[in-house]
RNA sequence: GGGUGAUUAGCUCAGUUGGUUAGAGCGCUUCGUUUACAUCGAAGAAGUCGGGGGUUCGAAUCCCUCAUCACCCACCA
């Protein structure tokens, strides 16, 4: 033996060892003892063209319960993957169309889904190859993606099965849609920028005083209503009446209603209610049955068609002036406009007060923090309130827990103010929702497509089939997208339906897959591996996506197969840098995990990661830990070398030793026995760190610097070597959950089987 | 606005249901070339456990309160 532990040398030899040894899947698994209850985690599936991050050590927890139940005899499933992510993915692959010069719009969906499936493909394997060097013994032979067929079939069988039972509808809805990636987003995906804005109090008349406030005065157009608080008294006589006034564009009319809901504190305490704009504004106006009138389009553009068609010739110089207001307006970005229209509303005296320096939350999208436009429009939702009853009710009885605990709250404060959940996103790269809308019920869809000649057009499908250039098979095949008005005719179907049938072009939204994971993976309902394995035992992951995917299984496997995924939740840390900070691209903290695994070795970089980390709280990874742990392998090895020196230099073999009965080595012996104890009970109660750091300690200091030191003067080699010997293999074991590498290699040293699939001692 | 977590040695953090002199790693000081390991060994310094109050025979641990930091949820025009 070398006299420093090389970790370059064996990890990935060790690594095929266990592969070829057929230990990683359940079906081969040496040591699998039938008569036991398998043992199964599933691997929250990375982005199939993700590199790997320090976050992604943390399913080091998942690796060591997996090693630890697969040493005690049970059969043993750690099932990997990777997830095709949405829109994630689609916007990076759009960066990477960029610097190329072109964009999406270049292209058909069918060719750009197309591509990204071969751009995903090119780079997938780096992330299940790195996964390999950190030690992970993940059963390769099952690794889904989430595109596989398996996977699309049974998510169809979901939705369709969703439409019949009533719990998915397509409804015109206000939701959070971004101009920019041009598509919607659901409420977790959306978050607030803090900005500062100017804060516009406007006149609307004088007599009576009515003044409101807004940082979004180019809405203004498509309001439909006042609002106050009904206890108000500067406005407790005008609830009910309709005032006039002359806006922008002319005489407007507008009643003044009544809500709780108003806060009469804020600005002047009445509001202006645009319900095609604002989700608030939506609320109020379903409340008080306000018409919804759009005013932004798809694009993000100001859209006054309604007004220019209808003012076409205008009769006085003040409707000239209105329309050429209009068409100044139209077309342009809302920020263009709103200088535009702020211009004209001082030019008119209706502004009286402008805040500068109003400081309001933004809503952006979490990815590129693009701006948020409140939209109405037609989506598919799932009706979650039924699925999150039993969800709550599963947590309740126990039937789920949360580790730490106190994420049970946050799941029930979750679950139980669900919204109902837009599950259509208007991007390609993803499992389309397997619906079909016949040309011939709905002449007005509005398709955007390449024609023959690569030339975009945009048009609704009953004008576009009466111009003898195109055909339905044309729009089909250059198809981008399809906007089917509320109250289309559609078909659930996988496959075309028919010649006359043009596809949804939305597609689900990823967590919509992810979230039946557990079914998908084992082949629900009858596959072999559905009956073995489900519901599976832990489920681990970060915090961050807890309501994301985490109580969206849940929900989905009640659903479907009344049972719960998995028992257990466990919330592992999020890995910060060496001061606690999270690590980010742009603060430029960010630490590679291969780098570190390069440097120092797997084993090490799993104990930095362990060693006093909680779950549900931050770790903070730094290289000096990392380093600290290389010295504890380089320990191990040593420890291993001296016990083979030992037998080297006497005549004794190891195969007939025994324990004497020295007192010093039965007080070695009780020790040992009480750290079995210690580590078995820490990692059935998911303690890790304790369980790690008990191991640890005993090594280094009782077992290296105490007993060996002690007895390296006795006289008695052959017993000290077999108190060391059986003390030290003990140890191996114990510590192989978190160290597996240089375990298992000073395993091989000592000859015999592996000692990934060797019996976990008994106390 | 609602909620959660954190605050323990210079740094990063453990401390399970309250129980003897509060722990680890790194760092620091002094010494050591003892053939397992200098990726080491020996010895050592260092904390009134955020402040205040309370419960208890006993509190880092339970309760109240304040402060600071971090995060989550909602988002007021």
């Amino acid at each position: 033996m070398d006299s420093t532990y090389s970790h370059k040398d064996h990890e990935d030899k060790i690594y095929k060892l266990w592969e070829e040894s057929g230990a990683l899947n359940p079906d081969t698994q040496k040591n699998a003892d039938k008569s036991k209850p398998p043992y199964t985690i599933l691997l929250p599936p990375p982005n199939a063209n993700a590199s790997l991050h320090a976050g992604h050590g943390m399913f080091v927890v998942e690796d060591i319960l997996v090693r630890y139940h697969r040493m005690l005899g049970q059969p043993t499933e750690w099932l990997p993957g990777t997830d095709h992510a949405g829109f994630e993915t689609q916007y990076v692959y759009e960066k990477h169309l960029a610097k190329q010069g072109t964009s999406r719009f270049q292209f058909d969906r069918q060719t750009l889904f197309d591509d990204i499936y071969q751009f995903v493909q090119d780079n997938s394997g780096t992330i299940f190859a790195q996964l390999k060097k950190l030690g992970f013994s993940c059963d390769w032979s099952r690794a889904t993606f989430m595109l596989d067929d398996k996977v699309v079939k049974i998510v169809y069988d979901t939705f369709a099965q969703m439409v019949e039972d009533g719990m998915v509808y397509r409804d015109n809805y206000i939701v959070n849609y971004s101009p920019k990636q041009g598509t919607t987003f659901s409420d977790l995906e959306v978050t607030y920028a803090t900005r500062q804005d100017p804060f516009y109090y406007i006149r609307y008349s004088s007599d009576p005083e009515i003044i409101i406030s807004t940082v979004r005065p180019e809405t203004k157009f498509r309001d439909t209503a006042l609002a106050c608080n009904p206890n108000d008294p500067r406005y407790k006589d005008l609830i009910g009446k309709t005032i006039t006034f002359n806006g922008l564009l002319g005489p407007v009319e507008m009643q003044i209603i009544a809500d709780d809901e108003v806060d009469m504190e804020f600005g002047t305490g009445i509001m202006k209610v645009t319900p095609a704009h604002d989700a608030h504004d939506f609320a109020l106006g379903k409340k008080y049955d306000l018409p919804v009138l759009p005013l932004i389009d798809f694009m993000g553009k100001m859209d006054f068609s309604w007004y220019i068609d209808s003012h076409q010739s205008p009769a006085t110089s003040h409707e000239s002036l209105y329309l050429e207001r209009a068409r100044k307006y139209h077309g342009k970005k809302v920020a263009e406009a709103r200088k535009l229209i702020v211009e004209d509303m001082m030019a008119e005296g209706m502004i009286v007060k402008v805040d500068e320096k109003y400081t309001h939350n933004v809503a952006v999208d979490y990815k590129t923090g693009s701006d948020i436009e409140p939209m109405v429009m037609p989506n598919w939702f799932v009706a979650t309130k039924k699925l999150a009853a039993p969800a709550i009710a599963a947590a309740r009885n126990k039937k789920v827990q949360f580790v730490p605990a106190r994420f049970e709250k946050t799941y029930y404060d979750w679950m139980e103010n669900i919204r109902d959940w837009p599950i259509s996103r208007q991007i390609v790269w993803g499992i389309r929702i397997p619906i079909w809308y016949s040309v011939k019920d709905n002449p007005n869809l509005s398709v955007t497509f390449l024609d023959k000649d690569k030339n975009r057009v945009t048009g609704i499908v009953g004008e576009l089939l009466g111009d003898i250039r195109y055909t339905t098979y044309d729009i089909l095949s250059g198809l981008q997208s399809l906007r089917a008005p509320m109250g289309a005719k559609y078909v659930v179907s996988v496959d075309s339906p028919g010649e006359d049938f043009l596809p949804e072009t939305d597609t689900f939204d990823t967590w919509f897959s992810s979230g039946q994971w557990p079914l998908t993976t084992l082949n629900y309902p009858n596959g072999d591996d559905f009956n073995r394995f489900f519901p599976t035992q832990v489920l681990d992951t970060m915090w961050d996506i807890l309501f994301f995917w985490v109580a969206r299984m849940i929900m989905f496997s009640l659903y479907k197969t009344g049972e719960v995924p998995f028992s257990t939740v466990y919330l592992h840390s999020m890995v910060t840098d060496e001061k606690g900070a999270k690590m980010s691209k742009s603060k430029g903290n960010v630490v590679n995990p291969i780098e570190l695994v390069d440097k120092y070795g797997a084993d090490a970089l799993r104990m930095a990661l362990i060693a006093g980390s909680a779950p549900g709280n931050p770790i903070a990874l730094s290289e000096n830990k990392v380093r600290g742990y290389r010295n504890f392998s380089n320990k191990l090895w040593n420890i291993g070398r001296y016990i083979t020196l030992l037998t080297e230099q006497s005549e004794f073999s190891s195969s007939k030793v025994q324990v004497s009965s020295q007192s010093e080595d039965k007080k070695l012996i009780d020790e040992l026995n009480d750290l079995v104890k210690k580590t078995t009970e820490n990692l059935d109660n998911y303690r890790f760190s304790d369980a790690a750091l008990s191991a640890y300690d005993f090594v280094w200091n009782r077992l290296a610097s105490d007993y060996l030191e002690k007895t390296k003067s006795r006289e008695d080699k052959e017993a000290v070597f077999a108190t060391l010997y059986t003390v030290f293999s003990t140890c191996l074991k114990l510590l192989h959950p978190f160290m597996p590498f240089v375990t298992e290699a000073i395993w091989q040293e000592f000859g015999g089987e592996l000692l990934i699939t060797s019996p976990w001692p008994v106390y």
